[in-house]
DNA sequence: CTTAAAAATTGACTTTGGTTAAGAAATTTA
DNA sequence: TAAATTTCTTAACCAAAGTCAATTTTTAAG
């Protein structure tokens, strides 16, 4: 499984087969239940995550209303906002599904990158192709509406509708649970 | 002027003295004419800036229309999303004052990681400051309504609209024109 | 200064999402 | 399996944004 890890990284940056052995040496893998809060508003981040199997769903809370903002799934990296920066969190981070994530922790990232300084430069890539994504969704956001996000969803990432609650989804999609409703009927009726 | 980019570097990374000196001494200043477009959609962004003076707009073109991302004002850095990835850039940058702007190049900021290492941790850690602020705006736009949108502009930036022409800061907040009138004519009421 | 062009406003009408409330369907759990 | 809880759907009504079109105001150009 933890070929998985590697297949991500060598995808966006030139691992060397040493990198890759102590990578997998260094990689700690963990199973989550369903409904695992792995971080909470307010707290401080210390661990990202890697998903092997499973989903994880962050949001946080405005109004007493859960707001959705990334379904990550298999081969997805989970850097919360904020991680590592000693700021306390603004989201939460849950599992939705039993899940098989790899661990990092910000004192292991310190560790590496003193005994393997080609690591830093690594996490530095990976950080700004997190950020480039990120922009991309936010850029989508505002192009869209809630109907041309939903088609946009079912294209690219069809799966999460079996696997993730409407309502998770609807907030996703920055709309109520009874407008998703309504939209998925209006769909149904072109 | 140099002062502003040494005032807002310290403000969120420490910087010896030496370094100080470095960027002053390497740092480009140039002026730019309203209208100046800095950044086609197509182009390879190999340009990244620091307003000194003036405002620089991104934004995209969807549907034949225009869609602000963002207004770079005094003391702001503008990396245009890409900057430095050899891809084509998805959005356009646009000075609409006159501008006073510095000029960093990726072929520049090559040669000072070469010569000064401890610039690459720099520019790691804004990179990161850049994406925190961009993940809270995406935060923010999600949960506010083009009201409150509009509200929270007031209060933080009312400068920009004594700059801005409407229908830019129409597409900012993610409505129409026509919208943004109506609801001005709305707050005016109450 | 006048004219042309661009930007902003207004009105009528449509569409879409929010709200509230009720009921149906699906999922959990005891 | 039955009961309880959660999730989803539907309906009626309201508010806000989109659309189209016309008009006024402002700005830029000659």
């Amino acid at each position: 499984m933890e070929n998985e890890i590697i297949k991500y990284l060598t995808k966006h940056t030139s691992l060397s087969d040493e990198l890759i052995d102590i990578v997998i040496a260094s990689t700690i893998i963990k199973n989550y239940k369903k409904g695992t809060v792995l971080l909470r508003e307010g707290e401080i981040s210390k661990e990202s995550y890697f998903v092997l199997k499973g989903c994880v769903r962050s949001y946080f809370i405005n109004d007493g209303e859960e707001r959705t903002i990334e379904f990550y799934t298999e081969e997805q990296p989970v850097l919360p906002i904020g991680y590592g920066k000693g700021i306390p969190s603004g989201q939460y981070l849950e599992c939705i599904e039993d899940s098989v994530l790899t661990l990092n922790t910000t004192e292991h990232e310190k560790e590496m990158f003193l005994k393997y300084p080609q690591f830093e430069s690594i996490c530095r890539i990976m950080t700004e192709v997190m950020m480039a994504n990120f922009q991309e969704s936010f850029v989508n956001y505002k192009i869209t509406n809630p109907e041309e996000r939903y088609l946009f969803l079912q294209k690219e990432r069809p799966y999460l509708f079996q696997r993730v609650p409407q309502y998770q989804l609807a907030s996703y999609l920055g709309i109520k649970p009874e407008s998703l409703s309504r939209l998925r009927k209006r769909l149904n009726r072109k």
